[in-house]
DNA sequence: CTCGGCACGTA
DNA sequence: CGTACGTGCCGAGC
């Protein structure tokens, strides 16, 4: 039988610790000893052994002085600055724990840190072993191959990944042997790596994907020609030595000990006798193996973290108190300086008799936690419910029938605050308490009031309260799952998409600059609308003005159709955004699986809607040429399949419903096309007799109206004169003259009472509609007329994730799980075989979540990616 | 480095 | 002078 192959963890020393110094903040010990980077080199270790569970670990340092690249180069990284005084001094501290952990260190005069990497990792190749490199930097992608990994740290510092070589690929572009031929091309300035000059990434990417290296390129220097062809030649030399100083040696004199290097073959009690010394209390729950932390210990980081009164440790209030029936505010507390996310620190509770708990989260009060939330009597409050599910990782133990959302409920009842705890505690409160759960508590009780009190005289089953409860608390859970198990997204995919709209950006960046008859930033609005109106002469009679000059939207370009230049810029403009928002974007947010995983802010958009970030899943490419190869990137796990399902014309529905205008209920009782029905009466034709181009311009008109378009935006929008869009107002409202009876009496409604809400009772507060200020009035007429169509439709869908949960859990643990909502529509990962039965219970129970006057009509499909859904 | 403005992607 | 969002880039100001 195989074996499966040993690891090896191959710890670059000095860029970890470069890393952890410039990626946290400073933290001294209580005798003022600086140690953040020996934390944070720590906390790197440990997360390693917790991921990877190695056999083996080895340590490489540099030494002080220099190395064989200062004598071919002289100018080799001698622009860096000294490192300060405080990172030097815990060079030692890091060596000492490195020893402490009897994890080897390899050092050698004359060659750096990665040079021994890059030896050591050929060695443990050699003798079979898989190898993964954990540095701070990407120096070392170069030595990445299947049996070498390169496990790193990103843009933030708690942001992780790990390279293989299909990863480094992904992100070059090429195979990782190749990068080497990028130092030489186009240099490395963090190390002061001349390349050749004039060459960057792009041109560098370019021809090392054409000729493979720098010999190669050399040999056909009769394919280059201009600025390119004479950096070319003037470097060429420069070219040869930028890649050798940026080539890991793999064969110093050093030998690789397989004894020394063996993990279990460490000095437990100098290991704690060390995390102790410096404080690192946390971490020494994460020592392998058993340990003890003493009592004395724990109160003593429970009482100097904070001054609270009544202070006691948590297991102690868990064990001798008994909190049935009560109320419990929470907040936890999160490291954000946490090399590997958010984690969660401790737990601190404030009970109704105000007593403050504080409990660090660790091996045994974790489970004394779990038997508190297990008490379904208790109800808990928090700021931020979803937050403290991520931190804590089971939402089950949260997630009882009396949990309370301070977020949530500052949502509904429409206080506007900066977001944070302390913020909240400002805007509703006016005061500030000395611990945060208290301050939950305090809000929690004066928020229950608010969404009682403005819920109150008036219908109790349709209102803000009732939204809280019945969709808004229940949503978190939701939500909580979509975010955590996230998508894939194909990289190879979209790198090989970027690399082809690099070619074409530059082509087209060519033609504009010869259309214009000199370079500049085709970005920058200013500089072009320079160059168009300034240089080109080009007439600016019929060309909207903007605060910074004259516009160069879209639309005012597409005005210029005899000139050449503007479809030339529109086509830039369009590509440079598909590359650079989604395609060179998205897969920085990946995770080491591939996976990206959405943030859906619940308490941001005034109509009910959900919105997502970090990325912004909602807005994908849909339409353009691109868009569909763009959504075949986002794939099903293997195994799995994506069951879509949207809910069709959802708003239009929803405003037949709403006005109980006669023809729209009767057009979508029959099932008729209403874009259709809406271009035969405006235009007085037989529904056979509608164009195309009849219907595109009714459904401009259906959403125009919904929005409460005038006749110059409608004009606009349809490409008709501002009369003739007149003309079909009025028509339109003639037709459908319920719908001008319900905005007009939905509008006399808002301006009374300054809201808008609902049919389930979701309130906005639309102040503007009261404005004596005719443009801010008519801008709140607009929003107010809005609200309650895109609101419902927010309500319904959230009511139908609600229940598709419920759908979810009828399938066995792991078969089916909500992944994105985009508005109307939502997206399920399915194993295979249960996706037909899935979906077709998925489009029942979407079509009877919600009942209105006209049928709600959900369309299904099944796809392996979204691009085929 | 932060922020407003512009432009543009989605429903 | 159509609603609701988020993000990338530029360029001014700190």
């Amino acid at each position: 039988m195989k074996n499966k192959p040993k690891t090896v963890i191959l710890l670059d020393g000095n860029a970890i610790l470069h890393r952890a110094y410039h990626g946290l903040p400073p933290l001294t010990t209580k005798t003022g000893e600086t140690v953040h980077a020996v934390y944070g080199f720590a906390l790197t270790l440990f997360s390693v052994i917790e991921k990877f569970n190695p056999e083996n670990i080895i340590a490489t340092f540099d030494l002080p002085g220099g190395t064989f690249r200062d004598e071919l180069y002289e100018e080799y990284k001698s622009h860096r600055e000294a490192a300060p005084d405080d990172l030097y001094s815990q060079i030692p501290i890091i060596k000492e724990m490195v020893e402490a952990f009897g994890i080897p260190i390899y050092e050698k005069e004359g060659f750096e840190a990665d040079d021994l990497v890059g030896t050591l990792s050929v060695q443990a190749k050699s003798k079979g072993y898989d190898v993964i490199i954990v540095t701070g930097d990407t120096d070392t992608l170069q030595l990445v191959d299947e049996q070498v990994k390169v496990f790193t740290m990103r843009k933030s510092i708690k942001d992780t990944v790990l390279y293989g070589p299909a990863e480094v690929e992904a992100k070059y572009g090429f195979l990782p042997s190749q990068l080497i031929e990028y130092k030489g091309l186009a240099g490395d300035s963090s190390d002061n790596i001349p390349g050749v000059k004039g060459v960057g990434a792009k041109t560098a990417t370019a021809m090392i994907q054409k000729y493979g290296n720098i010999e190669s390129i050399y040999s056909h220097l009769g394919d280059f020609k201009g600025k390119l062809l004479e950096n070319l030649e003037r470097d060429k030399e420069q070219a040869f030595l930028s890649r050798i100083l940026g080539t890991i040696k793999t064969d110093v004199d050093i030998k690789l000990d397989e004894e020394a290097m063996k993990i279990h073959d460490y000095d437990r009690p100098r290991a704690e006798t060390f995390l102790r010394e410096y404080e690192f209390y946390s971490l020494l729950k994460r020592l392998p193996g058993e340990i003890a932390i003493s009592h004395e210990e724990e109160v003593k980081k429970v009482t100097k973290k904070r001054k609270v009164k009544n202070i006691k440790t948590a297991d102690e209030a868990l064990i001798l108190e008994d909190f049935s029936g009560t109320k419990i505010a929470c907040e936890i507390e999160t490291s954000e300086d946490s090399l590997f996310g958010p984690s969660l620190v401790a737990l601190e509770m404030c009970t109704e008799k105000k007593e403050v708990y504080r409990i660090e989260i660790n091996t045994e009060t974790k489970s004394s936690l779990q038997k508190f939330f297990a008490d379904t009597t208790i109800q808990t409050g928090w700021y931020d419910l979803k937050r403290a599910l991520h931190a804590l990782g089971k939402e089950e133990i949260v997630i009882t029938n009396g949990v309370f959302d301070i977020t949530l409920a500052l949502y509904m009842v429409e206080v506007s605050t900066d977001g944070t705890l302390v913020g909240a505690g400002e805007a509703v409160l006016h005061e500030t308490k000395e611990s945060k759960s208290e301050l939950v508590a305090e809000l929690w009780k004066n928020l229950e009031s608010k969404l009682d009190e403005v819920s109150s005289n008036q219908d109790k089953t349709k209102s803000i309260r009732t939204v809280f409860d019945g969709i808004e608390m229940p949503l978190i859970k939701v939500l909580y799952v979509m975010e955590k198990r996230g998508i894939i997204l194909n990289q190879k995919s979209f790198a090989s998409m970027s690399a082809r709209l690099s070619t074409a950006l530059e082509d087209l960046a060519k033609q504009i600059y010869m259309l214009a008859g000199k370079e500049f930033n085709i970005n920058s609005p200013k500089q072009l609308a320079e160059v168009l109106f300034v240089d080109l002469k080009i007439p600016t009679d019929f060309i909207k003005k903007n605060k910074t000059g004259i516009s160069t939207a879209s639309s005012e370009l597409q005005k210029l159709g005899e000139y050449p230049i503007a479809a030339k810029i529109e086509s830039y403009r369009e590509l440079f955004k598909l590359k650079s928002t989604y395609l060179d974007a998205l897969p920085t947010l990946t995770d080491s699986d591939s996976r990206l995983h959405t943030t859906y802010q619940q308490t941001i958009a005034a109509t009910g809607r959900l919105s997502s970030i970090n990325p912004n899943l909602q807005n994908i490419p849909a339409r353009s040429e691109w868009s569909e190869e763009i959504r075949r990137a986002f794939e099903a796990t293997p195994g799995y399949t994506l069951v879509g399902a949207d809910y069709s014309q959802i708003e239009l529905r929803i405003m037949a419903h709403l006005s109980q205008d006669k023809a729209l209920l009767e057009s979508y009782r029959k099932n008729e096309d209403v874009h259709t029905i809406t271009a035969a009466t405006v235009y007085k034709v037989a529904p056979e007799e509608v164009t195309y181009d009849m219907r595109r311009q009714a459904k401009v008109f259906n959403f125009g109206i919904m929005y409460g378009m005038g006749a110059f935006g409608l004009a606009a929008a349809a490409s008709i004169t501002q009369a003739e869009a007149k003309e079909f107002i009025d028509t339109y409202f003639k037709t459908f003259s319920g719908v001008r009876t319900y905005i007009d009496q939905a509008l006399k409604t808002a301006k009374e009472t300054g809201y808008v809400e609902t049919e389930l009772g979701r309130r906005r507060h639309v102040p503007e509609i009261q404005s004596s200020n005719n443009q801010v009035m008519k801008a709140g007429e607009r929003m107010a007329v809005n609200m309650p169509i895109q609101g419902l439709e927010a309500d319904i869908v959230k009511l139908a994730m609600l229940k598709t949960m419920d759908l979810v859990e009828e399938f066995p643990e792991g078969e089916v799980y909500p992944v994105l909502q985009v508005h109307d529509e939502l997206i399920f990962e399915v194993k295979e075989e249960k996706a037909e039965v899935f979906a077709s219970r998925l489009k029942e129970v979407l079509e009877s979540v919600y009942t209105i006057s006209v049928p709600l009509t959900v369309e299904v499909s099944i796809g392996k990616n979204w691009g085929e859904i």
